[in-house]
DNA sequence: GTCTATAATTAGATAGAC
DNA sequence: GTCTATCTAATTATAGAC
């Protein structure tokens, strides 16, 4: 669960890995922001200090540019959410149960481009969405499901429809952090404090478990 | 709770108003779909079969069109929602706030623009939602958020944050149909369909009273 | 590999014919 | 009021200098 990456990229020798992350993060957050349609690469390129020409050197296309950008999201959420180290760990199937929902909302609230993206293009449908749905959210959902559904055997979960489930899990522990901009201007919320996240994670967990 | 909205408009003799509701509803699809910066006003014409310099005429601006779609949509919320003939029908508490938690749910089925319009300015930021923020999601907020405190008091709600809850039960209703592309495309399902709405409300109903 | 110049598209806005 | 033509600005994509 760190806070910030693990500090050694896995390409070989210390030297350059890091511009690609710095040039795709600030992918992330143009694309997030703005939706495909209303980034510009040269935005892009102007916030993480390179040229355009650079980028299209690199990735070619905006598209392939999106798709190496949502790569990097989705790996890097795999290892932020990886719960194996907490399952070695001894804690009953509730109390990972719990671990996951709450670790899932402090995720949220450190990457609120995840959602942003992911939702922005799953309302625009078309071929990123098929692409993404196929390479990344599958994948995800392929290992979430089956999980909610044995807590759902066991008593810890509600039985309904897992489908229904997983996007109110989803959506519900993404909200606040989805739609930061929106809580501030109508209610006056910070939602980034530590103190919001946490009460949030127990929002949760007290009304998906049982 | 008309599933088709009230066949006469409320401007004067029968004539024409009709129109203008057309060219809105157009809007409404075109910029939900592609978000503001994506969308056309030229598509939006052709999708309403007009000239799109007669929109020019009518609304001005791009910024003017949202904004009067955007006024349309909440008016036509506030009319499809209004549970005041529910009210007084002799409901119990727990009652009408269940049958409320499923008109909701209803609606964000037969209207997924509206989610997906407000969800995508709400990410955008920005003068429009801060626009929409003060003349429309305030107006519904202040009056959903001391009725779910009061549902809280009666034990109908979990006592939790009430700015939490009410979105999370907002993103929670709405989301398999802001999300029906990416659920089709991931899970096969239709969400469009009777059967998922009406198991959708039961979920919501089973997960947030008590 | 990096940067600049330019072509080709597209869209918002404007003007004016009808 | 409606429709067409045009202006202007921004963007993706390409070519080529360095």
């Amino acid at each position: 669960m760190p806070a910030t990456p693990s500090a050694r990229p896995r390409g070989r020798a210390g030297h350059l890995e890091r511009p690609r992350e710095v040039l795709l993060q600030a992918a992330l957050d143009v694309f997030s922001r703005k939706g495909f349609a209303g980034a510009s690469v040269r935005e892009i390129a102007a916030r993480a200090k390179v040229n355009h020409g650079s980028i299209r050197y690199h990735y070619e296309t905006k598209d392939k540019l999106w798709r190496a950008a949502v790569t990097f999201l989705f790996e890097r959420q795999a290892r932020e959410m990886d719960v194996s180290t907490a399952a070695a760990q001894g804690l009953s199937e509730r109390e990972l149960l719990e671990h996951f929902c709450r670790e899932y909302v402090r995720y949220c609230a450190r990457h609120p481009e995840h959602a942003r993206i992911a939702v922005q293009e799953s309302i625009a449908g078309g071929a990123r969405l098929e692409w993404m749905a196929e390479h990344h959210i599958r994948v995800v959902h392929g290992a979430v499901g089956p999980y909610f559904e044995s807590c759902m055997e066991r008593g810890l979960l509600a039985k309904v429809n897992v489908v229904s489930l997983m996007y109110l899990h989803a959506m519900a522990s993404q909200a606040p952090f989805l739609l930061s901009a929106e809580i501030h201007a109508v209610h006056g919320v910070d939602v980034t404090s530590d103190e919001f996240i946490e009460q949030h994670a127990q929002t949760i967990v007290d009304l998906l478990l049982r």
